[in-house]
DNA sequence: TAACATAATGTTAGCGCTAACATCGCGTCA
DNA sequence: TGACGCGATGTTAGCGCTAACATTATGTTA
């Protein structure tokens, strides 16, 4: 007895033998039916049939050191937001012959970088990543990595290689200054995890505030704490019980925005007139709620589809007319922040 | 010239070259380092270091028979649902040597049979796939598989391997059970999308119609579309202009009971006093809602921490005392079933 | 000190596939 | 008719890693 053997598995020379070809022709009959006689490939299929046989992608991977595999970075699963996303990156490369590999990085940027290094490995045929705030070594990685890199969410000014998003900025900005020109006073922030896009949408409310003359630093409720609806609706209570006088909220997010809304109600808030709600993100159930809520729109799923998109274009050898992608956003007025004046 | 030359990148050889030592050393100073003396050691961690080495895993999954892969399929990636146990199996996994491979099915039966011949042909470590109705297909793919299957969310009689969820139809009786202790007359059920989980939440309601002698074949209304908040609130406003006297329903899920509770109170109908409303799985949003929402609370989180650890005392050599785990479910009481009579 | 256990390291031969080159058969055209 | 082109198929040698066995150094026991 020498040497160890494989698992059971059918292997391709198996499909080989079965159809009395060689290996190779084996081989390139799944990679590119093209490339074979019909007669040929009819013996190889049914062989292929026959063994129930399933290529052994490592070794495909090995042998032409390319993996087939788009690595995508997220900070959260659990966050509509980047399901969205993510979906639209499945829907993309869903029949094509590329395999989605999924990392959650939990909003932490060793995390990020451990998962960068570990998708690396595999020589994975792109990435894909959240944000624009890597670490200088997780930077570093991606810059060497000799794939296309796309960064999603949001955009700036210096990608690693190619950028699908929005500015955050501008997007908490436009906020801001509905509720100025609706003619509320006292505007308040209300902001939970406050990762850096979540930042970036405060600097631009503060931004839309100071311009309106209507910055008061009082104003801004962080938490570090993760965004929920049960959250919003005890920020919100405990902003009004130290500031009696706000008639105004921008929400952070939609979560926050719809708890809000439940702890204006349950304290007999009425809203929009005694308090403006804007919400960011504009989920679904936005549009739904009675009363309606106000949001930032912005469309993740597209998003998903852009990046999957230049990834592909890269791909398959073509250069994209642009590498960063914005795919802005769209104020939806509701009922929340349409009072009467 | 002669033969092709792999990427670029540095291989396990040049590392055993610089440290000066063979190539299986290397190897087995980074998967055990134990095996190796101190001195040894600190020399091959400088030149992976230096040469800022990451080890090629597709060679190590090819050359091993194993790819440390852990297939998990799933129907939806927006589906909060799964979010939460996809998010489970990623904390479980996250510092072992295993690494998630995430499909999503969309419902479609096909789909997933063509997703599991797909991770099958990597060799996984293992298997995590929702749901009990798979094709014939996919079953004799998966029992042919030669490692642990966990089927989750749902249990039932025929496990392929493992199984950790709850019964869907017991969870549809409680729901039901409780509308009709609550001295509700005129109950109905809301369900979308429909799929097999949700048809065994309907045919639990409907036994629990049945024995409370409540049952209506007329108060069942259904849809494929998918689940939504919006969708929730058209759908108990068709269901009253068809049956005014309906009196209370038990909704496919959360995101539809809070669409309900939306459309009552646009059409001014009381809940719970002229409208008992009941959800399924209790995400947070439902404590926070104004009135708050009754729901069945599931644990989902509880489901793809088990699965993980059944997996890894399987692939740790153990044999688990139950193949089949039940998580249950737990009615959370609150005010939209909560009427005075 | 011979005999043997044990730990540390090395050698060799694949894992299953595909790139690169080689060959074969057949039609085309001068 | 023979040189040539071209598409279809085959042969060979790795891709980078690790299982299995082999060897060497070191300690342990009678």
């Amino acid at each position: 007895m020498r040497k160890r053997r494989g698992a059971g598995r059918p292997t391709i020379s198996d499909v080989a033998e079965k159809a009395g070809v060689s290996t190779i022709t084996v081989s390139r009959a799944l990679r590119d039916p093209s490339k074979v006689s019909d007669h040929l490939r009819r013996k190889i299929d049914n062989a292929v049939k026959k063994l129930n046989y399933v290529p052994h992608s490592h070794a495909s991977a090995l042998a032409s050191t390319r993996s087939n595999n788009i690595g995508v970075i997220v900070p959260s699963l659990t966050n509509n937001v980047f399901a969205d996303t993510l979906r639209a990156i499945y829907d993309a490369f869903d029949q094509s012959i590329y395999q989605v590999q999924l990392g959650n990085s939990r909003y932490a940027a060793k995390e990020e970088e451990r998962l960068v290094r570990t998708f690396l490995g595999q020589g994975p045929s792109a990435m894909i990543i959240a944000g624009t705030d890597q670490t200088d070594v997780t930077r570093g990685l991606l810059e060497q990595a000799g794939c296309p890199v796309v960064q999603i969410m949001e955009i700036g000014d210096d990608p690693l290689d190619m950028m699908v998003g929005f500015s955050h900025f501008e997007g908490g900005r436009a906020a801001g200054v509905h509720l100025v020109q609706k003619g509320y006073k006292r505007i308040g922030f209300l902001g939970a995890r406050m990762d850096p896009r979540s930042r970036r949408r405060m600097e631009g409310f503060k931004a839309a505030m100071q311009s309106g003359g209507r910055y008061d630093p009082d104003l801004i409720m962080t938490t570090s704490d993760s965004s929920s609806v049960t959250l919003g609706a005890e920020m919100i209570r405990e902003f009004r019980a130290r500031r009696p006088d706000l008639d105004a909220v921008f929400c952070n997010n939609d979560d926050l925005a719809l708890g809000a809304l439940f702890g204006c109600q349950k304290a007999g808030i009425s809203v929009p007139d005694e308090m403006g709600i804007i919400g960011f993100n504009d989920l679904e159930m936005m549009a739904a709620s009675y009363p309606s809520l106000t949001s930032i729109r912005t469309d993740r799923y597209a998003i998903g589809t852009h990046a999957a998109s230049l990834i592909q274009s890269v791909l398959g050898g073509e250069t994209p007319d642009q590498k960063i992608i914005d795919v802005g956003f769209e104020l939806q007025q509701r009922e929340s922040t349409s009072r009467v004046r």
